[in-house]
DNA sequence: GATGAATGAGTGTTCATTCAT
DNA sequence: GATGAATGAACACTCATTCAT
């Protein structure tokens, strides 16, 4: 997760046509932080466009006006949490000096976008069969970080010979199941908005650490 | 997930009334596979209960004298692939004679599950707002095996010193996303339906196995 | 309400062959019962043939053995009752020795009625969409009743010259909301289930009473 | 009944909200006309929204846009109905120069009406089982109407010493009972429109009159 | 005589979307 | 640019009735 680069082409998003008025940008904007609001905490089906224009703060047919129908919003909304996810965590292990600072900075960040937008996982979940291409995009889209991580990591003999990609999808599995469990569910619970708790940050460094530090004997020979 | 235990309470499931007939049970029967397999192709909210019957071959009327209404249908679904892929991963890794035998086989035996029953990931991950118990119910059993498979082992020394709960939910996830993506990914790709490729299952086992095994200096150590 | 006479040819009724059986009998009766208290409680339509049956304690199908459908039950529980209302008023005003006596017991009978079986006008009052022609039986009898006894009391000069027929109409109306008012109501109310208080029953007399008797000076004329 | 009094506080009606354009109000208004329309010849259970917003001329959702539901709409019809026939026997009665002229005016208002609105009773005593708050705040507030014209009129000696809540009662079933059997049973025959033959309206005047006026000897006491 | 599994027509209600203003 | 009245397809669910046992 510190291996998250950004500088690679986008994957392909939904198309966006910005408004040219500054009164219309920031109706649009309102529009897609309600929905975000909205998806978040009633699910797709349940989230109205009634209750999103609402939110917003504008008329139903507004709605209209910026999105062609419910589904391109969600689209736009899954496309746009993927995007700051990614940034958040890429910021967070550019400035780290080492692997694993960069490792646990990158994690840390997931965690915290995490708490701070329940939307991501609850909205990216459903989206299986609301928008199928979103889905894959965004997990796509991070693994392929991943992936380019591990593999300047290995060039340098800092992660062990293991398919980075297997490793990668393992890792951002490990990652959302983490997530799933002490940010969301905890929240639920009526409770602590900041990300894992220490001790289970910790432990799921050390695991994968393990499972990607080169092995003693190896690191004897490289010396 | 070598490590589930059946031999505990079941997780509480929907309570359920066998009806009387043969009849009766066979036609309880057909409308649960259908609705497993019509939630898993169109989704908890485009599956109506028209599509259910009719798979099921039954009058629509039909559906509410076996259960109460959709979602405790859904519940219901969502239990009984829980208990099955559960048995099945139990079933597999009991006949195994090694630690790590039985860890290959719970793994192989949860994708092949997972092969022949796409509906087992879709169907979970849309619960999020469906039905949240069952979804936590689902993944908090099977956390729950490895768990105590995990505090055995470790109590034989087979496994490091990590925290069995946070490791299992990385287990957890890293065999869904694995599975996500190489089973039913591949599968709609409109591919084979056995479970994943070879090299990913090695390289998982590999990660995994790296992840737990105790650590060189331990194992001398306890020699 | 004390004129009325029980030896005319009933209204038509729905014809009934009776089963042949003991238990048969007894299996209509309990249907019966049921209908009547559902019928009451529930309405007709929110009345379902379940209820009933369950409540009579026998099967569903068995229901279509004795009765051909729901409206046919309806029919008969209507011309049950109303068969009781003119019984239980004709029985009471037939011991009495003076109009005045006869009158008082055929109005007590007729709440003490509507107190013992609130059946009947939450009953009729919704035939008239279910079943019109049974309302209008039922009004129709028992207005009946009331016209031949105001008739012959005319002939004795007891009763001052009015329209029989519409004075007739005039005291079924009374009778019907005062029963409603004082003796549903207050039911529903959570309350007594005798009839309607004695000030309101005097007042009810004294209304009727004065409304009906000779004028003064035809008395005088007629000494 | 010619004591309607109209000057206070309104039974408590449905809230409405009317709709603030010119054409929503328009659309409300048609489809109220629609349900009285609907509900009085099939009944409330048998009235569907469909039956309601074809006769209406709108859509099927429209309806909505309106009215929470088909209870709503239900309540809302009884109390316009209830409010427009205390209206117009208040007017009726309002002109009257003696006390009898208004009593006559009252009922003549109130069996036109029921003449025009054949909804109004076929409605309200369905309204047993449907909204038994509408039917009793529509009996109270005409029975209320009644009470304070009694008492007034007790007042300046014109109405004998009666109860006058029981009296009501009386009254309102009389009245009730009359319209029924010579407004809709007639209209329903196939025939006139126009309120209660002379014959039947003179004997119940007759019939009402005689029940209330002073006694002869009272009468000539205040002499 | 008695049963209850099976049925499908019918209902109230929701909501994404359109379009005239 | 912004609005909200109007729409109708679609859906979950009910229940009187049938009929094989």
């Amino acid at each position: 997760m510190n291996h998250v680069d950004i500088n690679r082409p986008e994957p392909l998003g939904p198309e966006v046509i910005l408004p040219p008025t500054k009164r219309g940008q920031r109706t649009r904007a309102n529009l897609l932080a309600a929905a975000e609001s909205v998806f978040a905490t009633s699910g797709y089906h349940d989230a109205s466009i009634v209750k999103i224009t609402e939110e917003a703060g504008v008329g139903l047919g507004t709605f209209y006006v910026y999105f062609p129908g419910k589904k391109e919003l969600f689209d736009q909304v899954v496309f746009d949490l993927n995007r700051r996810v990614r940034q958040a965590m890429s910021e967070a292990s550019s400035g780290a000096t080492t692997r694993l600072e960069a490792e646990r900075a990158g994690f840390r960040a997931f965690f915290a976008f995490t708490a701070a937008h329940p939307a991501l996982y609850s909205i990216v979940r459903q989206a299986e069969f609301v928008s199928p291409e979103a889905m894959r995009a965004h997990y796509t889209s991070i693994v392929d970080g991943y992936i380019s991580g591990l593999l300047s990591a290995q060039a340098k003999g800092e992660v062990r010979d293991i398919d980075p990609t297997v490793a990668s999808w393992a890792l951002m599995g490990a990652g959302e199941l983490i997530g799933m469990r002490w940010v969301q569910w905890e929240q639920q619970a009526g409770g602590r908005p900041e990300g894992v708790p220490d001790h289970v940050f910790e432990a799921l460094m050390s695991f994968i650490e393990t499972a990607l530090a080169p092995s003693a004997s190896v690191k004897e020979e490289s010396v």
